[in-house]
DNA sequence: TACAATCTATGAAACAGTTACACGGCGTAT
DNA sequence: ATACGCCGTGTAACTGTTTCATAGATTGTA
């Protein structure tokens, strides 16, 4: 295959050098390094130790609070089952720290004997996603869509059933119906976005840009968003919010402001673990399955790895799915309608409250 | 240092075969392949790769659904942290299914070039710990404290902030206090359900043996718990629940069935995270940092491989604290006594139900 | 300008681990 | 008795990395 001696032949140069250049050691010269990585591109250039490959599969995130969320240890725990299957390594790498400074993210990953990347994007990290697929490395995004043909991604289509969500809300009757982004909007949350615009032309409502919040992915993301709207003189009476955790800070602060959920507000949140089920009343959501999408994922890059020459970039697209629980009620009703059966609600919520 | 030559060499062996037998290639003979690992162990043989030694840090868990709690997540990022500072490697290994028979831990973990290992414990992996201490591979185990003075770990001490707790509650009046502990009880957990005690035992309050509960870690674990504790004739006032995500189940299934927290029985709860913020009233409850016990853990296994000579086993012991919030009240009492402020609690929960 | 000292980039060689292949010994079948 | 096959191990060839040496360039100094 190719090898360290192999690229050196190639290009004119020692193996020691190649070697320097794949680990990044400042003293080789500029147009030797290029030239050197350049042929390990070219050559799908593939670390060994002794005879045998290496196979570790690196899990990537780049900015800091990423590993953290229930999002991504579903992610790795989706990804670690295929892995292990397949008797490969699954590391861990951090893609702002650990690379070099004018180091490839290519160089990066050989250096670690990397041979394919999960990468964990997020809205700032479109240029490193893309940066690493047009090095021709063998990666795939998760949590972000991609326009551009040389990305390979797992995404979940959250716009279907988010325009399902609000026509929901819309057929419950309310009319003052307000959604809430990421603070960083990324595609997943923009598709949300546009979902739910697809409902309110669909149903000829006009949409009210008062009603249009940010709030960050935390939960005092949710606080800041219900004292927001209960300051309003015409707050919304339902709210779309497209983050599991901003969600569970929303319900938090509407019962500190004695804001009834779903009586004085509906709400319907997004969930990709259980989060839904751990408030109460249970949350009405539009829900992905995250650990589905780090197995999915692990599929695409075991696809990427296996074929020999570079064909389609494989992509997946996993769906969504909208859940009725016990947050979404007609406007302005009080406890009467509250033992109406919703659609598909599995909430058998009963009046502790007593109004 | 000490190279598969250097062992080859001493046993009086060719280094192919000490290469398989680190690899575990069954073609083996077993005499062989004990006389080489004895002296692979006594050499503290560490894989290079080149003539760079490997720099990779496992984290193991034992048990399957192990990756995916919120304390897993923390203590990956607590180490994750120290990790790349000093330009290591971070990899997942499943102990379980990475181990291949009649391999030894050691093997396993020099077979992926790994130097030091974090082991997950739970209550059944205790046999795994201290099998790879006493094969003296540089290790340090979280989520689990032990006898046995060769094992070394990181230990939140949850016994004096559970003694304290229960005081609380004593302190508040109650004196049917339940105590819900997980179905595998693990050191953790034994602690808890000690400091428990000390502190009936201080108060001389006799412990009713009804009153002691196992749940599952899981949320239907508390829903469980709840049902059995409403379904009893002499029902306690308050419950002790050691578990988080057990916690959170319990206050959903207490609203689904009407018991009101805290009026009709309080909660003290887990939390090593911000579960205590994402249910309402917030919950009082027993809290450890498990980022910080991540940290701590890089920490120690750091001194573990820095140090040359097999010293003292190196463990750290962090604490553990309470934290009243708005899930514990003085048994009994209605509405009127719910805008008592509790001695350090930051809830300010307004009195959103009328009774 | 001449010359020494230093620095820089690179190659040769030594060394790390792994595996393909060869081979000797042992058991078994014809 | 001889042939065949299997098992265990060593030799050698092949990974990648680093130390050391060295040619060439650069810099400092008289």
């Amino acid at each position: 295959m190719s090898s360290v001696r192999e690229i050196a032949r190639v290009v004119g140069v020692s193996p020691a050098t190649v070697s320097r250049v794949i680990n990044s050691d400042p003293r080789v010269a500029e147009t030797v390094r290029r030239r050197v990585l350049e042929a390990a591109n070219k050559a799908r250039y593939v670390a060994s130790v002794g005879r045998r490959p290496t196979t570790n599969i690196a899990f990537v995130y780049t900015s800091q609070p990423s590993l953290g969320s229930t999002y991504d240890t579903a992610i790795l725990q989706g990804l670690s089952d295929g892995i292990e299957l397949m008797g490969l390594d699954l590391v861990i790498l951090n893609a702002g720290r650990n690379r070099l400074d004018h180091e490839t993210y290519t160089q990066m990953f050989m250096r670690r004997g990397v041979r394919g990347a999960v990468l964990r994007a997020t809205a700032d990290s479109h240029l490193i996603c893309e940066q690493i697929a047009s090095e021709g490395f063998p990666s795939v995004v998760v949590g972000e869509r991609f326009a551009n043909p040389r990305v390979s991604f797992v995404h979940a289509e959250s716009r279907p059933a988010s325009r399902t969500a609000a026509e929901h809300l819309i057929d419950l009757g309310h009319r003052r119906i307000a959604i809430c982004v990421n603070g960083i909007p990324d595609s997943d949350h923009a598709d949300r976005l546009a979902g739910f615009r697809d409902a309110m032309k669909a149903r000829d409502i006009e949409f009210d840009d008062r009603y249009a919040f940010q709030a960050w992915a935390r939960r005092d993301g949710g606080t800041q968003l219900i004292r927001q709207i209960a300051a309003m003189s015409r707050p919304p009476t339902a709210v779309f919010i497209t983050d599991p955790i901003t969600a569970v800070g929303a319900f938090n602060e509407a019962r500190e402001l004695g804001v009834r959920v779903p009586e004085d507000l509906s709400i319907i949140g997004f969930d990709d673990g259980e989060m839904r089920y751990i408030v109460h009343p249970a949350m009405t959501a539009v829900c992905q399955d995250a650990v589905a999408i780090g197995r999915a994922a692990f599929e695409v890059l075991h696809e990427l790895l296996d074929r020999k020459s570079a064909t389609a970039v494989p992509r997946k697209v996993l769906r969504t799915w909208f859940e009725v629980h016990g947050s979404t009620a007609p406007p302005g009703q009080s406890a009467t309608i509250k033992g109406s059966r919703q659609t598909t609600g599995q909430s058998r919520r009963k009046s502790t409250q007593k109004e």
